[in-house]
DNA sequence: TATTGTTATACTCTATAACTATA
DNA sequence: TATAGTTATAGAGTATAACAATA
């Protein structure tokens, strides 16, 4: 087990800086947390972000949906999606074939909004993520996707 | 802009997944919520055992050293230090130099719990971290050190 | 009986600001 | 006046469980 806990101090219990959890945890709180500040200034949260991104190209999705390709549940998404239809980006129907069921469908409002939303993230991005090298840019890319394929997280969280 | 945001659809706003951000938020949240699953079982917040972590090695630190080495306000060091006084993991003494100022030194059950606590992360960097290789654990590292660097994150957050 | 979605409740975490006691 | 630390308050986010409607 030592050998992939970077030993700074041999004596004593592992760093902090050891591990490499506390470097992800430390840079991505960065991103996030200014990514979050950044669509704060248009009350907009990252779970509604994430949440109009996936239904604008998933047009017609359950809340169920929604939740599972989020990793989020069912209560959690509910008041998302309350929060995107006051904002009348998102409008839901009964659906025909289960009356339980609503289907989520994105309003011409909403679809305005997405490629907005989405230069604040391309701008989060180029802000945090462009001082580096391409290869270096790369590099991390196939690294993390390779981590979330290993554990199966293809589909999973994001908020 | 665009050369740095990988385009996985050129029609359209940006996914996703085409961001560096979504990637690191969707594995950072999983290696973070699991482990503060597996310290939640001791009853134990991350930001606690950073803490401790940070105690154990700059005995003496005051409550506002320790929170600007974790990137926390005042108010929220203080419910931290609460919450290690409870468990007898800290005590405060006066510090004599200045009568507003507190000393916070690791008690002896604290600087028993220490290893125990870092042994929970190395065995969460190894699960996580551990199917990759070696040379690609060095190299995000090395990457994640170099983007903290750039933006002089040197000593900054962590929960 | 099981499932979809909503709502009520509670809990954790944290920031802000008011407050106290020193300096 | 300014600073160190505490406390009170409030807000975000989310999980859990109870609930209504439908399958």
């Amino acid at each position: 087990m030592e050998s992939i806990i970077q030993a700074v101090n041999n004596d004593g219990p592992s760093n902090l800086e050891s591990h490499l959890g506390y470097w992800l945890r430390l840079v991505s709180n960065q991103v996030s947390s200014e990514f979050a500040r950044a669509l704060s200034l248009r009350n907009i949260s990252v779970a509604e972000w994430t949440a109009m991104r996936r239904l604008y190209d998933g047009e017609g999705l359950k809340p169920s949906d929604l939740a599972s390709s989020m990793g989020m549940t069912q209560g959690a998404i509910s008041k998302v999606i309350d929060k995107l239809e006051a904002k009348r980006w998102v409008d839901s129907f009964d659906d025909h074939f289960d009356g339980r069921s609503r289907v989520l469908l994105v309003s011409d409002a909403g679809r305005e909004a997405v490629p907005t939303l989405s230069k604040i993230a391309d701008q989060n991005d180029v802000h945090f993520f462009g001082p580096l090298s391409g290869r270096e840019r790369k590099a991390i890319r196939k690294i993390l996707i390779h981590i979330a394929e290993i554990h199966g997280w293809h589909e999973i969280p994001t908020t």
